[in-house]
DNA sequence: TTCATTTAGTTCACGATGTAGACTAAATAC
DNA sequence: GTATTTAGTCTACATCGTGAACTAAATGAA
């Protein structure tokens, strides 16, 4: 813990204030102190300081309301302070870059099949990528504080773990940027793209299908740190088939990418949705079978986390209208008698760009969470 | 969030202060600033602060080093606030307190068989028995600042909505004494035990074996809310026996206490462990079964939230010896390939009073955590 | 039109709190 | 005995939020 001095509480009144309005758009000093609790006086000096850094803009439009002055409104303007997400998968690279304001200023996907190939030389290409957004980005004006890269799959103190899409193991990730770079797991970056910008809520899971199957968990609107995430190697069935983990019967067994395309007899997870909406037998079900495996581990992850909103990305987002129902059927079966309710099924709202969007409003959010380095003083 | 002021400026740097003390042992003033990055003049006041409410003492004790003027070490003190934990089993009732410094002041344990019994009757029993221990509080001196009830069973805005062993449904939890009551899961306050006082390290997974199974878990020396916490609804085989929950396969079918008993032959825990213990057939190879199903259990569980340390209480805790061994090789089975090491099985460091020194402990962290409104002015 | 009323925002004296460094206290070492 | 070293206190000062007075800008009623 740190010791807590005056510049830490106005850090934290700062934050307190651009949270108030990154929450509920633009706002008047007036509201503002109604909202967060502080005197007229003290929101009018953090206002100011936000305007200073170029943070916050005053609306022009005054509100027209019943009597007495109107106020000025006051929002998260965009014009300076800029982050980029990056996105390393089997057949494409992507980038985007987000303002304060969560816009995106650029977006950018880049087909590149990545299968076999070195991990060094995948990582040239993203540097590359990156490296030209950010030249993008300043061409806009921008000032971009950071960058996050999302690999699927586990990564811990900057080291991607295992990346099974990718073929990577233990792989350091340092790339020569001018700005700091990170990376993360994009089940944990794609959970935090669905609760800023898509089909998130207070509380949920967000799973993530592509070879492996990832989890990131929100709980209280924030990333449950310290998840292992491996939903794929979740059991359900304990005799069930061999997994490339070494145990038997995970989740990954049978509703990983790979075990779908070969029950269903198709090779890519495109010609699996044309299948599908053809109506063809094995296609059908197969995603049917992977649907109910799918729902078994769903059950065992909401008895020990609770949530009550599932979002599924990755390949499960195209997949979800013939996998959710058999899911939801046994989510059902498992769990109403112990609470009653069910968790909802949704699709991902944003796709294959979660991971970026999340990667992208990290940054974002830790700049609003700590204002204080880009003050002017 | 709260708006920062003053006050709670110097809350957070008291707590900081006294949790270096409740963490390191005596301290000095100057160890105190080294170790809180505060100044020594800071430091100073915040312990005269301390000293004045009684809640640390000047430990005479001044260290003798090398040169220098001695320091005067502080430590917590005893001698003033206090905490009642509680919890309401099938066959006992238990209460303690707590002082400041986590030492236990009294600590009871009366038998009652509370099967079939209404919850109101049992409940009064409760009642009666924390206050006679607030009494007795009184007579040594301690102001009592809070209980709280342990409850085996999922509990949520206080009140229980399940608890299996007792046989209660949906009951409400309002004692009449003259101190604020809460009530809580026992796998969690069970968790915080093992944590403040047992066999818990930074992150772990507490479970609770009863006739339900439950889990507390604790990342990074906190307990996680919003768990579920029913473990004994995690999945061990979609074509297990059927559980009271109306799902099939529930770890709970296969390792919770009736299913383990029925197999073993026998009617009660101790039984089970005498039978365990004279190497009789059945018990030993029902535990051994037991022991497997959590293992998958735990398998899931790990995959999923991450620990490296596994504490098992409740009735686990005596079976332990026969329990372990077949849940560790399970685990090894099905984690080795994922992440290299597997969780470390332990026994509860506390047997039955693991619950009830965790309800306790909750209160004198929560004055220990802002021990502001204690201080005199 | 004019003025009372109402709401927004600013200013300023004040209090709470942490800091830095000077200062006092109490030990050891030479 | 005196220099050195470490602990703890004291004091001037800076930071920051508060609260009340004050200014600003609108509406509505006379």
């Amino acid at each position: 813990m740190e010791p807590v001095r005056h510049d830490a509480m106005r850090a934290r009144n700062l934050e307190l204030v651009l949270g108030e309005i990154g929450r509920g758009g633009p706002l008047t000093r007036a509201a503002l102190a109604e909202l967060t609790g502080l005197t007229k006086s003290t929101v009018s000096t953090l206002v100011g300081s936000l305007l200073d850094a170029g943070f916050l803009a005053e609306t022009a439009a005054v509100r027209a309301g019943e009597r007495g002055r109107p106020g000025v409104e006051v929002s998260l303007s965009g014009g300076r302070i800029a982050a980029l997400g990056l996105e390393a998968n089997v057949d494409y690279l992507a980038a985007c870059v987000l303002d304060l304001t969560g816009t995106v200023r650029r977006s950018v996907r880049v087909e590149r099949d990545n299968r076999g190939v070195p991990a060094e030389t995948v990582l040239e290409a993203v540097r590359e990528l990156a490296s030209s957004e950010l030249a993008e980005a300043r061409e806009l004006g921008l000032t971009v504080t950071g960058a996050v890269l999302a690999v699927s799959g586990p990564v811990r103190d900057g080291v991607v773990l295992s990346a099974p899409n990718l073929g990577w193991r233990n792989v350091p990730v340092e790339l020569d940027l001018p700005v700091p770079v990170s990376v993360d797991n994009e089940a944990s970056l794609g959970a935090l793209g669905e609760l800023w910008f898509g089909a998130g809520a207070a509380d949920f899971l967000y799973v993530s299908g592509e070879i492996g199957i990832g989890a990131g968990l929100v709980v209280d609107s924030r990333l449950f740190r310290g998840t292992g995430g491996e939903l794929g190697h979740v059991l359900v069935s304990p005799s069930g088939p061999p997994c490339r983990c070494g145990a038997v019967g995970c989740l990954e067994t049978y509703a990983g990418q790979e075990a779908m395309l070969t029950a269903a007899g198709v090779s890519t997870v495109d010609a699996l949705s044309a299948a599908l909406s053809t109506g063809d037998d094995a296609p059908l079900s197969a995603v049917k079978a992977a649907g109910e495996a799918l729902g078994l581990a769903l059950a065992s992850a909401v008895n020990l986390v609770d949530v009550d909103r599932v979002v599924l990305g990755g390949v499960f987002g195209p997949l979800f209208p013939w996998l959710a129902p058999a899911a939801e059927a046994v989510l059902r079966a498992r769990l109403t008698g112990l609470r009653g309710s069910v968790p909802v099924l949704n699709p991902s709202a944003l796709g294959d760009s979660a991971a970026t969007l999340g990667a992208a409003g990290r940054t974002i959010h830790q700049v609003l969470a700590d204002p204080g380095p880009f003050l002017v003083r």
